[in-house]
DNA sequence: CTGAAAGCGCTAACAG
DNA sequence: CTGTTAGCGCTTTCAG
């Protein structure tokens, strides 16, 4: 391709890396050879070179959850519009894992966007040494250079609690997130809200997908509740699905609130009472903390109640 | 780190790739050193010189939209097995952005896996040649060293058409995918099968998304068809979402279909009749597809008709 | 403005 | 078994 054009390599680099000296007439005749040839520039060896790879690693607990997808999907976006590759990995929700794959993607990439409720901090340590820039979802670390973007969760929860709680509702069942998950523990902390005072709250095993939500409906009852807080959208899905197996109907029965408003949520029968955190936007305030002028502090995202449907005064009589 | 050592450089790499001759004293010694001082190797250096980035890259319109999240939690997955890693991309449903991402993905990547409905044959044709290998999802092409692994979609049409036609439906409403979509076209392919030879199809521009769906009913409806048949279960949970703020019940009034099983279309009230395809297979064998020994053929892959409660026999009278 | 040459970090080939 | 050396493909000095 420099035969081609009969210059020299660094005459090909100047001209394709564009913004050097050379003059108008070979730089014409470079990008035609080029164009010709179909020469595109081995990425692998400007990554050495430059030592950045213009890339950013995301490494989510599951590529196929919407949450993370959309996440994922904001982030990809932003990296491409600066013209920055994705590099994704899923754990499979286990820490061993998370940690593998960050520590992995780390060498790799320039940024790495980290989504790892349940790595010990230790480990997130050691991960945020190896990355050159690393910054954190819904969990935060106190160390230089790393960044944080978290959703007030407890907030959300909190919000709920007054929602249920001037419906008139007293015995809230909690479906709780997976085990120490940074981000059900932030949940948690909105039932020690004055809000929640005057609630019961019951506290339930589950987990964050549709079919732990069905799964624990049944023990959920057990605690005879009014009302049913879901660590997620999905869950409540799964809820809502083994509650009208059951024959009990919401709200009139009982009532389910969910968190995060997923796009299934406005479409359910009934619609889901919950809390909307815009996805789009953390990916987007994730890729806002890889850029060297923004700060590396944690951002908190606030969301709103939505009230649709799913949640109505508790009936007179309890149920059964 | 070699200095650490006291030993070469080639030797480390010994060590460090394994399967090369070392003494086991001074393998050990390296390994030590290396852990210490937290070495490891530069993955771009390796690619420069191997020629390989153990990457594969993956090319979807939409990152958000659970189907391709799970086609690519599939092919993350079985890449992370075999030491691989994964680059993304989404291209927001515009075909010069397929384009242009497939392009410069294709230059770093080992492998590329691309969903692109919507570019044309040509330019998909100048992709295979720029990649080392691509295997494409839903879609064919005529080249060596292409692979694709495609959802038999008519056969799924026509079994909805046998499924709707002998609980007694004659007036179908298909809503269509995005246009000039190549697995629209598969689909509407099934209805030129015998089984739906009784059936008067209505088609109804729509789209891939439950918005698109929402906003397609009401169009449908002017057709007065007994049932629908819907591009995707998203557009059906759209459209049941419609259908209720109608105040039509479905199955009593109108009965509905989907396509590919999302996981939330068992747990939509009515349970959605879809035909099921499984993802993660479609990920995993669009995998099998980049390693050598795997011809490089067209995989198709088979669903099956998934029946629950959204489809029954049409109402005695039509409605309205 | 353009060419020659060094070197990014690594591993394969070649000596020893 | 181990050290030395060349070179993967590019960009960036440094000369001219």
């Amino acid at each position: 391709m420099a035969r081609l054009a009969e210059v020299s390599t660094a005459t090909v680099s100047r001209v394709l890396s564009g913004g050097k000296p050379v003059s108008p007439e070979v730089a014409d005749r470079v990008r035609v050879a080029a164009q010709d040839v179909g020469y595109r520039p081995n990425p692998a060896a400007q990554t050495l070179l430059r030592g950045s790879s213009r890339t950013v690693g995301v490494v989510v607990p599951d590529l196929g959850n919407p949450y993370f997808a959309e996440i994922l999907k904001g982030v990809a976006s932003e990296a491409a519009a600066t013209e920055h590759h994705t590099l994704v990995a899923g754990t499979d929700e286990d820490p061993e894992q998370e940690y593998r794959s960050a520590i992995e993607l780390a060498r790799w990439v320039d940024g790495l966007l980290l989504c790892a409720p349940r790595m010990s901090t230790p480990r997130l340590r050691e991960v945020a040494e190896a990355a050159r820039r690393l910054v954190l979802i819904n969990r935060v670390l106190r160390h230089s250079a790393v960044g944080s973007v978290v959703v007030d969760y407890h907030l959300g929860v909190r919000a709920l609690c007054e929602h249920l709680a001037s419906l008139g509702h007293k015995r809230i069942a909690y479906l709780q997130g997976p085990t120490a998950a940074w981000s059900d523990q932030q949940r948690q902390r909105g039932f020690r809200s004055p809000e929640a005072s005057g609630l019961t709250i019951f506290r339930v095993p589950c987990g964050s997908t549709l079919v732990d939500g069905q799964a624990a409906v049944d023990e959920a009852l057990t605690y005879k509740p009014t009302a049913m807080i879901c660590f997620n959208d999905h869950v409540a899905v799964g809820v809502l699905s083994r509650l009208r197996e059951l024959g009990l109907s919401v709200p009139g029965d009982i009532s389910v609130a969910g968190i995060d408003n997923a796009p299934m949520s406005a479409h359910t029968d009934p619609g889901l009472t919950t809390y909307a955190v815009s996805t789009i936007e953390l990916g987007r305030q994730a890729w806002e903390r890889f850029t060297p002028r923004v700060t590396t502090a944690t951002t908190h995202l606030q969301g709103e109640l939505v009230i649709r449907s799913s949640t109505a005064p508790p009936p007179h009589r309890p149920h059964r």
